[in-house]
DNA sequence: TACGTAACAATGGCTGTT
DNA sequence: AACAGCCATTGTTACGTA
């Protein structure tokens, strides 16, 4: 709270902050106090950097304050006062301050449909989805071929026993992390002739678990009767239509590499 | 049919339940 | 004591919904 107070302070120095409670607070400010500052030239530019920082405050208002607080802040008393500025400027000056005035007004209507009262978050469809995974996890037939490894599980199984000999006092959740982090870093290895092993190729290992898994599913299906399920099959093999356009792309991005200054040129 | 999301694949240690 | 489930991750599949 206090550090919403220091930006408001230092963003809006005209904009008195009174403390309600410990939770509310009363903002009192006028809207043409932009408009004293003599050394600004009024322009659409500058009040959009006026609106900016007002647009952050209220998002750290959003943060540090209740809602109450919020609705709060939409109260407010707006002063006449005389506005020392250039008469050719006034004109344009009230007109942004009417637009700033809309804007406000539009916020506080949406303010006010964000506080209004809201059905209570019921627990029960929670409930319901942990329900309907524990059933799902027991519906799941023991013969059932398993789901294809990732290019990430090979990686991780590839690299489990180095982290944990490396770091033996981590959790496994932590050498996970660490496993993780590598792998996100691995494609700068790819150019690397000297790596033993690229992501490309873990990516072939999981390419070659796929098919085993739908020769297997094929068989699976065959056995026990069931229909093949089309949904998930033309899923899959869109999934993998999808999977070599990416690499169709990215083979085309290598090639364009060594043209991407006449790109860049456009 | 497209989209969103839960489940699942591997792993070992830990926790809670039976 | 034995067992189930969770954690942490990424990538893929399955399934439900609009």
């Amino acid at each position: 709270m206090n550090k919403f107070v220091d930006i408001i302070h230092q963003d809006f120095p005209s904009i008195k902050v009174q403390y309600i409670n410990s939770t509310l607070i009363d903002l009192e400010f006028d809207f043409e106090f932009i408009l004293q500052d003599s050394t600004v030239t009024w322009d659409l530019y500058i009040w959009k950097c006026y609106l900016s920082k007002f647009i952050e405050s209220l998002i750290l208002l959003i943060i540090y304050c209740s809602k109450q607080a919020i609705y709060n802040l939409f109260y407010i008393k707006s002063q006449s006062r005389d506005v020392r500025c250039n008469n050719e400027n006034q004109h344009k000056q009230k007109k942004d301050q009417g637009k700033f005035q809309n804007f406000l007004l539009q916020l506080k209507a949406l303010i006010d449909s964000f506080l209004a009262p809201s059905p209570e978050p019921e627990e029960q469809p929670k409930a319901q989805v942990t329900k309907a995974k524990k059933q799902k996890k027991k519906q799941k037939d023991p013969l059932a071929p398993k789901m294809p490894k990732s290019a990430f599980i090979f990686y991780f199984q590839d690299k489990k026993d180095k982290f944990q000999s490396q770091y033996p006092d981590l959790q496994f959740q932590e050498i996970t992390k660490l496993i993780a982090s590598e792998w996100k870093d691995l494609p700068k290895e790819i150019q690397q002739v000297s790596q033993p092993k690229t992501k490309q190729q873990y990516h072939n290992s999981a390419e070659q678990d796929r098919n085993r898994y739908s020769q297997e599913q094929e068989l699976y299906q065959s056995q026990t009767g069931k229909q093949p399920n089309g949904k998930g099959q033309a899923k899959a093999n869109k999934s993998s239509a999808k999977k070599e356009k990416i690499i169709k792309i990215l083979d085309q991005d290598e090639e364009n590499d060594s043209f991407g200054a006449d790109i860049g040129q456009d």
